[in-house]
DNA sequence: GTCTATATACAGATAGAC
DNA sequence: GTCTATCTGTATATAGAC
């Protein structure tokens, strides 16, 4: 691998797990093995090894998802899923993301639009399969689709955030993510 | 007011704001009209600083609630109500120690263990009231208590997360936690 | 491209006058 | 208690040899 790479890996690391003020060039050119120099020399300041961070961070997010042959539950069940799976795949990155986000003064990126856009999108999508269950009959006409998606982004969400703050969350994320397709589109479904 | 109060609530906000690292004691100096000089002289380190202003944040955290003559779907709504409440009206301290948490190598102080326990004695509460509710007929018996009420807690941190994440959440705070309440607790509710 | 050596600024912390 | 002046370490960043 070459420096640069080696350079970059090592900052996104050492920024997702300690944040960007308390990672210092130093202890990157040092568990990089290089020089200060050479990380100056490639990235010119922190604050643009900063930046190409997270452009590379973000760059692989995307949603491409087949829903095909499925029931409307069905794919709001694998939706569900999917960014589950998502997220705990990329622990680390949505850590450091969301850690960015609560910071005041935080960077007034495009970046950051282009992570709130994906969230929209899954919850419009959300939001327009239990719409389509309507229509087609396999969904109760009872619920309201855009505030129905927006809960279930939500629980989904909190999962997501007491797995960050507790150690051992009780009852498991595992065991809350089943109550909430159990509960949440189990419920709307209609035989 | 006298220096230390001056010196300790500009920490808070900085600290809240700006994050432990970001944030030195000169600029805390500054914007309390004292010298740095002062601020070790009254705390000897910017770490026992730090600890006494998490101190004094935590310090009015409590669960006092009032449930009397209410039945349990409407304990539920007001439990519910008060999380909510009691959120938005300490969001900046809130914000100040869920960015705590999400910092790998976070101080493991004593402290972070009564805000989880508090959360845990919420997280209980909704689930005995669900099974009181059961016990007398007035919520849905084939409702899982303990699951049902961590689905309602992530429900709610997400809505949290949310309003911190997103400039102006669609749709609102306000509408999803109406959805919350409106498909969590009204649909186990036994007429 | 990569290094060593250095410049410069500012952080946390101390000394000592008042 | 509060200040000014200062120490010491370490941060970002640069100069210049190879």
């Amino acid at each position: 691998m070459d420096a640069r790479t080696k350079i970059l890996e090592t900052a996104t690391r050492l920024f997702a797990m300690q944040g960007y003020d308390s990672t210092s060039l130093s202890q990157v050119a040092k568990d990089a093995s290089v020089s200060k120099a050479l990380i100056f020399w490639h990235f010119e300041t922190k604050e643009n090894l900063f930046q190409e961070v997270v452009t590379r961070t973000i760059a692989p997010y995307s949603l491409e998802v087949d829903l095909e042959g499925l029931s409307e539950p069905e794919q709001l069940k694998k939706l569900i899923d999917l960014y589950y799976e998502f997220v705990t795949q990329n622990l680390y990155s949505v850590r450091f993301f969301l850690s960015l986000f609560l910071r005041e003064g935080a960077r007034p990126d495009d970046l950051f639009g282009r992570i709130l856009e994906l969230h929209e999108l899954y919850r419009k999508q959300l939001g327009e399969v239990i719409e389509r269950g309507q229509e087609r009959g396999t969904v109760a006409r009872d619920v309201n689709p855009p505030a129905h998606a927006a809960l279930i982004m939500s629980a989904l969400n909190g999962i997501l955030v007491q797995g960050f703050v507790w150690p051992t969350p009780t009852p498991s994320p595992d065991a809350t993510l089943a109550q909430l397709k159990a509960t949440l589109v189990d419920t709307i479904q209609v035989q």
